[in-house]
DNA sequence: CCATCAGTTCGAATTGATTCGAACAATAGG
DNA sequence: CCTATTGTTCGAATCAATTCGAACTGATGG
């Protein structure tokens, strides 16, 4: 009785990928809207705007890292959000000059809608 | 042997409803950005923006005619988009002033995205 | 070194949105 | 009246997004 333990080796590659954020031209609206279309991305979205950077741990807490982990990429990809990293920890940002530079007025319907 | 005529007398009751258009106080921006969070839907207000009041048949063409009545509820619903009904024809306008009252910029931001 | 912790990735299951045809209401026009 | 047209509604099928567990990477600290 052997225990098989499927080792993906290759697969896992591009793990931890260093900052697919667009940069302040290539944010697109599609995504933005796309990601605040989410009751969740849009809590965490509000909470940044209020608080600043937090890490991912305070900003969802009761989630799953899976599931959170996912969140994470779309709000990055779509241009929302910044992260930094000290250490272990992920420290979140909201991109609010960047975003007041190419879509003035959104955030703060967004935040205070 | 019978042709059965399946007749659903009852069920609509609620045809045509008229004005399911929220006030401007009752406008979410959570239903506008999941109203905003479509390809087709995305573009109609585009088009709206642009060109002002236009039937449901100029706005989309090319769509089957259920799909196209589907988003209508949507943006209609979200406070996006108001209709004015013209004999058999249904005018859709952009709540533009509602919406800049609302949610200053948003609708810039998405025009000229 | 080794165990732990934070976050990512994959694969599969579930859930939700979209799409379409068919039946329907309402209006328009002969 | 009768027929064609415009848009709505329902039901079912399809497609996309979300969610989760398990395996993994990389950093931390004994």
């Amino acid at each position: 009785m052997t225990t098989v333990t499927t080792v993906r080796s290759v697969s896992y590659s591009c793990l931890m990928e260093t900052a697919e954020e667009p940069s302040l031209a290539a944010i697109r609206i599609e995504a933005v809207l796309a990601a605040l279309d989410h009751p969740l991305r849009l809590r965490v979205v509000r909470t940044l705007a209020a608080r600043g950077e937090m890490t991912c741990q305070e900003l969802l807490p009761d989630i799953t890292k899976s599931t959170a982990s996912h969140h994470w990429g779309v709000l990055r990809r779509s241009g929302l959000v910044a992260q930094r990293r000290e250490g272990r920890y992920l420290h979140l940002t909201l991109r609010r000059d960047d975003l007041d530079h190419r879509f003035p007025g959104l955030l703060d319907a967004v935040v205070h809608g």
